[in-house]
DNA sequence: ATCAATTAGTTTCCTAGTCAACTAAAGGAT
DNA sequence: ATCCTTTAGTTGACTAGGAAACTAATTGAT
């Protein structure tokens, strides 16, 4: 029926490998995470705003690879929620600070317990070589081609 | 600040920087799959039908990890455009058939030869046994783990 | 032969993003 | 000092997919 050149099939590319493995680990955290009732880029947000103490929407914008529409919605759902608290700055009442609550703050550690227990579920089985020339492999390509922010899904 | 157990960041997970390469990668064939008016799951979907000449909804939703309702959509949108047609069987009015027009037919090895392009744009500076390795890797977790469908996002 | 159970597909409502228009505040040129 | 420009964040219209209710067709038990 095809006399077409026989088009390479969707597994010959490992973009297609990737995006088949990573969109499971994806969604199995998903999974876990919505049992606490929390989004994964509700996660990741958690996560940064913790590592920063306080982050400006415009920066956690830049960094989670989302648009800054996104990211008032999102941190609206997590004030929300009661995980974290927005207010003006003084000096510039354009700008926000975004802080954790003192329960967005428990929640970040348990997470991040969960967050690894995930990762073993599916690269334990690698031996740490294995695993450390994925990550430098990964790491290789994001630098190579300037990959800047994480995009969040 | 923090008396907390100090939680594993993001970046400590094979998870993140899977997903990071991963979705760089999706979005940008996204881009140039956009260029051609076809979204990244209307591609997959093309790429399946075309392999088996014909589709029925049901199976397509299996192999693409979505729901039945995603895939009544999804083909009505390649309908839409001239893509692919269906109708239902004669001998089971329940179930349909769906193919590619000849124009979705022609389109498809258009589309490979942008995958593969797109492929090589990520992947091609790794040699052929990184590229295997990285790939053997891939599957395996897949095996695994028992990973079934292809989740398209 | 009839009617309950099953199966395939559709439709509706919801969510979480994008994009673009909008509002508010600050900075800078004249 | 005023106005134009830029910047930060919000909002509304739109999109794609999931969940579940719904419709239509077939199967199967009695």
């Amino acid at each position: 029926m095809a006399a077409d050149p026989d088009p390479s099939p969707l597994d010959a590319h490992l973009g297609y490998w990737l995006r088949f493995v990573s969109n499971h680990v994806s969604h199995g955290f998903t999974l876990k995470l919505a049992a606490r009732d929390v989004t994964m880029a509700e996660w990741v947000l958690l996560r940064m705003i913790y590592a920063h103490d306080v982050g400006a929407p415009n920066r956690l914008a830049r960094d989670l690879g989302m648009t800054k529409g996104a990211i008032s919605k999102l941190v609206d759902r997590l004030v929300g929620k009661g995980l974290a608290a927005k207010a003006q700055m003084a000096s510039d009442r354009r700008h926000q600070d975004v802080w954790l609550t003192p329960a967005g703050r428990a929640l970040v550690p348990e997470l991040a317990a969960l967050a690894d227990a995930h990762d073993a579920e599916y690269f334990g089985h690698l031996s740490a070589a294995e695993r450390e020339t994925l990550e430098t492999m990964l790491r290789d390509i994001v630098k190579r081609r300037g990959l800047a922010e994480l995009p969040v899904d």
